[in-house]
DNA sequence: ACCTGAACACCGTTCAAGT
DNA sequence: ACCTGAACACCGTTCAAGT
């Protein structure tokens, strides 16, 4: 980050909106998403806010337009190279690399409702491997949904954001309480506890960017790409 | 919500923890996550922000709070009753009906991690059933996380905000993109579009709060507990 | 311990005015 | 159309001081 704004940019810039977003997705990569502030991209563009203002509009509708950036980062694989159910684990794990590469931004992604027409290829792509897979109809969208649900929610949660200004020591001290878990009332849990404590939805305490669950995910996605398979219509 | 702080309230209430959650609660549910400020309860209970942030620490703590309390709110069904995989299925239904009851602020459970040993009932309770099922060690903590994942995730999906001030007319925009495009090179979706149109992620413009997606949510959850059916280890 | 009262730094957004 | 320059209303958070 730039700590003063170069004095000549604006001279030279028409500052196009492609500009704002291009920096947008910098500051919020490097400083997260409380920091992306429309006054911190007109900072770093050397402008003044209501420049940027201009060209993205509202700060929500910013930050909707930079989550829907990654959607261009994700490579499909071709479908030809590979049976329907392997095809989707495949663009399930690419889905999961995009949003890694950008987590602060891409839980949005998840959150917020995203309103682009760039994903419709993805969405094309998805909808025809489950068509050959026998999907037809209303079985059609209720497993396109299943699984886009599946994974975009899923990787959300993976990528849940820790507290910016929390106070310090709520980590430890929700470790000390997951220890201190009376074995009788939970059994299960106490039991389980060394493969869950910082490892599971719940039990954990770092976010999924710090603790990734590649595992976990893939895990789940076998789950759902079985379940998936076990209902396809017959004909 | 009261236009004017009671001048008497201070005069009475001591002002706990609860109070200030109990209010948080109403004013998030009635107006929205963005309008759940610190200055907005403390408005509301006739005190200075001070003082409520003195109960609750930061904001983001305070959310998090919040958030925590709809855990309360899910009564789980007697494992008695049902077979491991129909308990599974009652326990997700009574998971969304919490989360659509509170939609303002359940999709931070979602988003945020949510450090709390209020949810650890639940916890045991998924835990112990899938361990009747046949699971354990690690497949055990893999369906568990394909469990909560899914379904925290896929309904944090489902409850993705709109924008609370984006520009108008964005809605019949996006409508108008999706209806124009090309069925060369979107065969499959074009066809599809009747079914999916603000009814299938990517492709809506509603909230499930508008549009709830309980069909799609009851079939994707079928497909979820079919694979895990699937991939109990056999003995 | 709990709260008042006031201040500080930082926001998004909106004007009028320039070019 | 695109941006300056300034203002407005609203934040979270932090002080010092009271009780």
């Amino acid at each position: 980050m730039t700590k003063a704004a170069k004095p000549d940019a604006k001279a030279r810039l028409p500052l196009t909106r492609k500009a704002v977003l291009d920096t947008a997705l910098k500051i919020v990569d490097e400083a997260g998403l409380d920091a992306l502030t429309i006054r911190a991209i007109a900072r770093e563009l050397g402008v003044y806010p209501n420049a940027v203002h201009w060209h993205v509009g509202s700060r929500t509708n910013l930050v909707g337009a930079v989550a829907s950036r990654l959607f261009d980062e994700i490579t499909l694989p071709d479908p030809r190279k590979h049976t329907w159910d392997e095809w989707l684990e495949v663009v399930a794990r690419q889905w999961r690399d995009a949003m890694h590469q950008h987590p602060n931004i891409a839980m949005v992604a998840g959150t917020h409702l995203v309103t682009t027409t760039g994903a419709m290829p993805i969405v094309e792509r998805i909808l025809s491997v489950l068509l050959d897979a026998g999907f037809e109809d209303e079985s059609l969208v209720d497993a396109y949904n299943a699984f886009v649900g599946f994974v975009l929610g899923w990787l959300t949660v993976e990528l849940s954001r820790e507290p910016e200004n929390a106070d310090r020591g709520w980590k430890d001290e929700f470790e000390e309480d997951l220890d201190q878990l009376d074995p009788n009332t939970f059994p299960a849990l106490t039991s389980a506890m060394p493969r869950m404590r910082n490892a599971a939805f719940l039990t954990r305490w770092d976010s999924g960017r710090q603790q990734p669950m590649a595992g976990a995910f893939d895990a789940a996605l076998t789950v759902l790409i079985s379940g998936l398979r076990a209902s396809v219509p017959k004909r």
